[in-house]
DNA sequence: CCGCTTGATGCAATCGATTACATAATCCTC
DNA sequence: GAGGATTATGTAATCGATTGCATCAAGCGG
């Protein structure tokens, strides 16, 4: 007895084995309502038989769809990432949707790859994580009609008019500054992400608005330019240390800078909370486990991943097209990083 | 002009402009070998023309295959995987197939899930970075004669009979402790990996050869139970902080491991490297940002990524099945957190 | 000039599903 | 009990490519 790769049942198979013809298998299985209780049970067993399963690529070509989804992810190793996608693999478990991940870091996308995939029959919709596509990429989707398959989440492309799905980052920026006041702070100082990155703006128009709301002392030299990155939170904290008037509270614009920041302070002899309170955003799993444990605002990545997906299904499917989708809401986590100040 | 779905060409339009049979088009594509240069330039002026594509789905039913790879990953987050990743979609890159990402922690695989993607038409291949996949779900793959489409990659199942591409784990723990020891070290412990992981079993038998190939001393306590994750790490610190004959470095199953480990000896009042030098192992992005910098086992990660999908194109175009894959080189990048014993 | 090889191309079957349309059987209603 | 509605099922076209086989023309040796 020989190992051979198995030919798999096909709905003939199913079909001679239950005495009827494929069209009535085919309505037993997705429009059982369709058949007589008789036939359905008859499929049913014949189905179990022969361990009949459909066949993707035929029903795919028959329907005229791909079957699939890609996500377009910036950097697929930044932790911040992988609860997003388990949340965006569980909205799509269940429909037969197969979820395709490219990292665009890695393989950028040429401009008419995007496009491309719709038009090879690759892909039937795309939730995008990086709000820098190009827009001539955009372009060549919409072009294609295409244009209404594709969602942002997290991050989003200014003044392109697809749906976005994203946390309330201004309001997450707005409790950090808060809670820093809250403990005593008034010199506080902002880590802000890349220029010209949506979440950027947001985060730091949120920070900007809660501090003057507060009437909080401003000073230009507490912006500092980050990238979301370890090394520019390292950076950041060198360019703190040097400052004649020092604040005593930082708001980072992502938890990887403020351990970047944590690390660079504590090395010019700084003891975070004790002499800088530091606040993080994302709330990314080694938060917890940081020593000190830090201080952030909490998106819930699931969440967004889940919603982003049902977006895009009601899209495919041709649903409504409700209005705008409302942002997640963020909460801040209260961890060790920050403390009153002294 | 209104916008609306671009119904994309097929072989069919282009095989009318260019006044040939879809039979030509198809050669002229696949095999321009065996059509006149006339009819060939004609072919590619119409394909220019119409804008074609070939449609995927058609061509997959057509050559009864699904094209496409599943990667299956046992954490998306953890930053270690960011480079297997991209190394993969390069190693496909250029090949047709689409490469489908899972996370088997997020959502793990019912027992005969994988093989019913294989049934299902929906993958040719698979690649495995898990080796804590279920057997039964292995042994379902092998009933349906699917066992030799799959591949595993950094870790692996024992016993099984899939091909593995890994790093050498154990040379790299031999490179640990061999600079330990070229340090001046002597008392050597080792925070391992959870039980029953091949890594672990590797990384802790290349440990203890070295040691004793250099007749250094062996004290049981010195190799501490860990599981790869920063908390085990916090944990060692404490057990390392409460023994009378303290190790005077320590060899870390894992990067984040020995973040955790120099957080909490930090914590107990010892400075690393000064009372103590530590070593990772992974060289993730973050080691280079720690404080101090973390000396550790690099493993290229990119390579293995493209060299697990060589071996699995190779084995999909039914190529020569070559020996088992010899392991990946490691090297040890030395930075701040090794220092001459005092 | 015949017969055979070689090269280029077309015809039509095929992959495995879905579904419009046709048909047959059953049930109601007046 | 005839006609119409309803339900259950089968027939066959279709999705868009690939490819075995047939065909036809040109080339060539003897």
């Amino acid at each position: 007895m020989r190992k051979q790769a198995h030919k798999s049942a096909t709905i003939q198979d199913v079909a001679r084995a239950a005495h009827v013809s494929t069209a009535t298998v085919s309505r037993a299985l997705s429009a059982p309502g369709k058949v007589s209780e008789a036939t359905r049970e008859a499929v049913m067993d014949a189905v179990r038989a022969t361990g009949y399963r459909v066949n993707q690529a035929a029903r795919n070509l028959r329907m005229q769809r791909a079957g699939a989804v890609l996500i377009l992810v910036p950097n697929l190793g930044k932790p911040f990432y992988s609860g997003i996608l388990a949340g965006i693999s569980e909205g799509f478990a269940g429909s037969d949707y197969a979820v395709l991940i490219t990292d665009t870091e890695t393989d950028p996308l040429s401009d008419g790859a995007l496009a491309g995939y719709f038009l090879d029959g690759r892909i039937d919709g795309a939730i995008s994580l990086d709000g820098g596509l190009p827009r001539t990429a955009l372009a060549h989707c919409a072009a294609q009609g295409v244009g209404d398959r594709i969602v942002f989440l997290c991050e989003w492309v200014e003044g392109a008019e697809f749906p976005v799905i994203a946390a309330d980052n201004a309001q997450g920026a707005r409790l950090a500054i808060r809670h820093l006041h809250d403990l005593g702070h008034r010199r506080i100082a902002h880590v802000t992400g890349p220029e010209g990155n949506v979440l950027t703006a947001a985060r730091r128009a949120g920070m900007l608005d809660e501090r003057a709301r507060l009437g909080l002392p401003a000073r230009e030299e507490w912006i500092i330019r980050g990238d979301f990155s370890l090394e520019s939170g390292h950076e950041a904290a060198a360019r703190i240390l040097a400052m004649s008037e020092r604040p005593t509270a930082v708001f980072c614009s992502a938890d990887m800078v403020a351990f970047g920041l944590i690390a660079g302070l504590r090395a010019g002899g700084l003891d975070v909370p004790g002499d800088i309170s530091v606040v993080g955003f994302d709330d990314i799993e080694m938060s917890e486990y940081y020593v000190p444990a830090l201080t952030t605002i909490r998106q819930d990545r699931q969440r967004l991943g889940r919603c982003a997906a049902k977006v895009l299904l009601s899209r495919l499917s041709g649903g409504a097209r409700p209005g705008p989708e409302p942002p997640i809401p963020v909460e801040i986590v209260l961890r060790a990083s920050t403390a009153p100040r002294r």
